[in-house]
RNA sequence: GCGGGUGUAGCUCAGUGGCUAGAGCGUCACGUUGCCAACGUGAAUGUCGAGGGUUCGAAUCCCUUCACCCGCUCCA
């Protein structure tokens, strides 16, 4: 059967700029508030409304239908260098604090902070360095925060606090090298001229950022049990190679997925739900062999950037970044980020959607050896030993086929749900134009939801309260009902019901008026263009369904 | 964590020491209405972000605190 269905207008509207829109009508309709606000809200936390919980979910589903359950795993795939698998995994929050320590994340997420009491600065302690210098017998430690102008940093600091002009720059007296702040004994504090500060001994004593957020494994739990919540899914998938491997029939390649919530107890959540500290990821761990993993690397990269532009993120708003040398691990071929360009940033700045990173072998053998530094050589404490210790389990893999024995190399495209929610959200948000009753042009909100992602499919009205018409529209949506997300609604006049339906994104309203009665017809209304052609009573499901094929 | 701004109805906001805190939009009901924010009538809705203080009296002044926005800082 064949159903005529408009086409989205392809000359939409450019989304607002105006973030406060966004979050008030985000409110209002139902799509996220603030969590806990009836208590005054909790800085960093945000919830998922009537019309967000589809959204999100839609956003996963269509993540997981694309990348795992529809995934062709017979064809060559265009752009992939060759055949692959794919399947998924669920793990949980709470796993063996070891984890954490080989996977790098509980030294690195304990960041000790210094501040400046005169600057009101805040710099990482370890990336506080500087050199002690002499002038008139004073000696003083001038810094610099850790950098490409470190030097240039420190010598203007110290010219500063000696009231020396540039001519006179041969009276200082330098004595080492640039060191570290993390190098010097307690008794040097008094000497050190922070970065900013134009007085010596402004900065407070290190203090501990833990970003991981901790609980406690059983009611009487002490110090050793400490765990923590997964700061990412993706260890869950590294620690469980093993077992997929095993319990399955799969060969290399194999992408293996997970979708959860992810914990991180972020210094400073801004931005609407931007930057969360409770969150949710979307990611793949690709396993590959290492002569291919470039090629596998660049594939994944512009399959993802794809995915973003085929559930309508504008490539106008879209970009892919390929980080620089300075910005990679070692190890790493490549990393680029899928950034969007946020209303709440300034013209020109993107944020990141998400991460495709080649990791080479680091997270497998990490899990296997222990700790490794970004050279893959396994870190040693200051006994000499291994730092931490890895599971000392192989998870290498062996082809069966050629009987070669190799650690995978890793690609991981690890994206955000609730930053592509918010994408799509910031993108979908438009002001148009559109008559009024009396033909009056009227300014319209709409969300231009791809219809796969839209929350609400269609809804259906009765076109007035009377002849019959509410029963028919009953019976249409209950039918439709079975199929789709529909809503029904029949108060006020149907020009304020497909408004509502506009800003609620809903791509298609179905009307029965008093044609309906005399040969079984009814409207269908397209969000986007605003036109409206008949189809019968009983090819509801199927234009429905065949529209958001389309689109 | 620092500095600045904001916080009053679901949303946008008015109200700067004095009567029972208001408007527009939205929501709901009834009537009218036959395809794009209609009209009429009526109705509901406020811990004035929270806590404390000053005062005969506080949404309003003071202190503390929480949240949001902007700028620093941070951003695995």
């Amino acid at each position: 059967m064949s159903v005529e269905i408009e086409k989205a207008n392809p000359s939409r509207p450019a989304p607002t700029r105006n973030m406060e829109e966004i979050v008030s009508l985000c409110k209002r309709r139902g799509f996220m508030f603030q969590n806990s606000e009836i208590y005054g809200g909790l800085n960093g936390f945000w919830d998922y409304g009537p019309l967000g919980v589809e959204l999100k979910n839609n956003i996963k589903q269509a993540w997981w239908q694309d990348m795992v359950t529809s995934h062709n795993d017979m064809d060559v795939l265009p752009g992939a260098p060759g055949v692959y698998s794919m399947t998924g995994l669920d793990c949980t929050i709470i796993m063996h604090p070891q984890v954490w320590k080989c996977s790098g994340h509980y030294d690195l997420f304990h960041d000790y902070m210094v501040d400046c009491r005169e600057s009101k600065k805040r710099y990482r302690h370890d990336q506080l360095v500087g050199r002690w210098v002499t002038v008139r017998e004073q000696r003083i430690f001038a810094t610099a925060q850790s950098g490409e102008e470190e030097l240039q940093h420190i010598e203007r600091q110290a010219m500063k606090f000696f009231k020396l002009r540039n001519k006179h720059k041969d009276q200082l007296q330098w004595d080492g090298d640039v060191i570290g702040v993390t190098d010097l004994d307690e008794s040097a504090a008094a000497s050190i001229l922070a970065p900013d500060a134009k007085t010596l001994d402004t900065l407070t004593d290190p203090r501990e950022f833990n970003l991981m957020f901790k609980t406690t494994i059983g009611a009487l739990g002490g110090a050793d049990d400490t765990a923590f919540l997964r700061p990412e899914t993706a260890q869950g998938i590294f620690v469980n190679f093993k077992n997929v491997i095993d319990s399955t029939r799969f060969r290399l390649p194999l992408g293996i997925a997970q979708m959860g919530k992810s914990f991180r107890n972020e210094i400073t959540p801004r931005n609407f739900t931007f930057r969360s500290r409770e969150f949710e990821q979307m990611e793949i761990e690709f396993f590959c062999h290492p002569d291919s993993s470039a090629d596998w690397y660049g594939y994944w990269r512009d399959r993802r950037m794809q995915w973003y532009q085929d559930l309508g993120l504008s490539s106008d708003r879209l970009i892919l970044r390929e980080h620089g040398a300075e910005e990679m691990a070692h190890y790493s071929i490549g990393t680029a980020d899928i950034e969007y360009a946020f209303p709440f940033l300034p013209e020109g700045q993107y944020g990141e959607l998400e991460g495709v990173a080649h990791r080479g072998d680091f997270d497998l053998r990490s899990h296997m050896e222990g700790k490794l530094t970004g050279d893959l050589e396994l870190e040693l404490g200051e006994d000499g030993k291994p730092k931490w210790k890895g599971s000392g389990k192989d998870l290498s893999y062996r082809d069966d086929l050629t009987n070669e024995k190799y650690v995978p190399h890793v690609i991981e495209p690890s994206a955000g749900a609730d930053r592509a929610t918010l994408a799509f959200l910031c993108e979908a948000y438009c002001e148009d134009e559109a008559p009024d009753e009396k033909g009056k042009m009227q300014t319209r909100t709409v969300m231009r939801l791809h219809p796969r992602l839209a929350p609400i499919k269609a809804a259906v009205f009765p076109l007035v309260k009377k002849d019959g018409m509410p029963e028919i529209a009953k019976q249409a949506y209950l039918e439709l009902k079975k199929h789709f997300n529909v809503f029904y609604d029949d108060k006020g006049a149907v020009g304020r019901r497909y408004r509502r339906q506009d800003e609620a994104g809903t791509p298609y309203c179905i009307t029965i008026d008093g044609q309906t009665l005399e040969d079984r017809t009814v409207t269908i209304r397209d969000r986007d263009s605003l036109k409206q052609w008949r189809v019968g009573l009983d090819d509801c499901v199927a234009a429905i369904g065949e529209g958001l094929n389309q689109k």
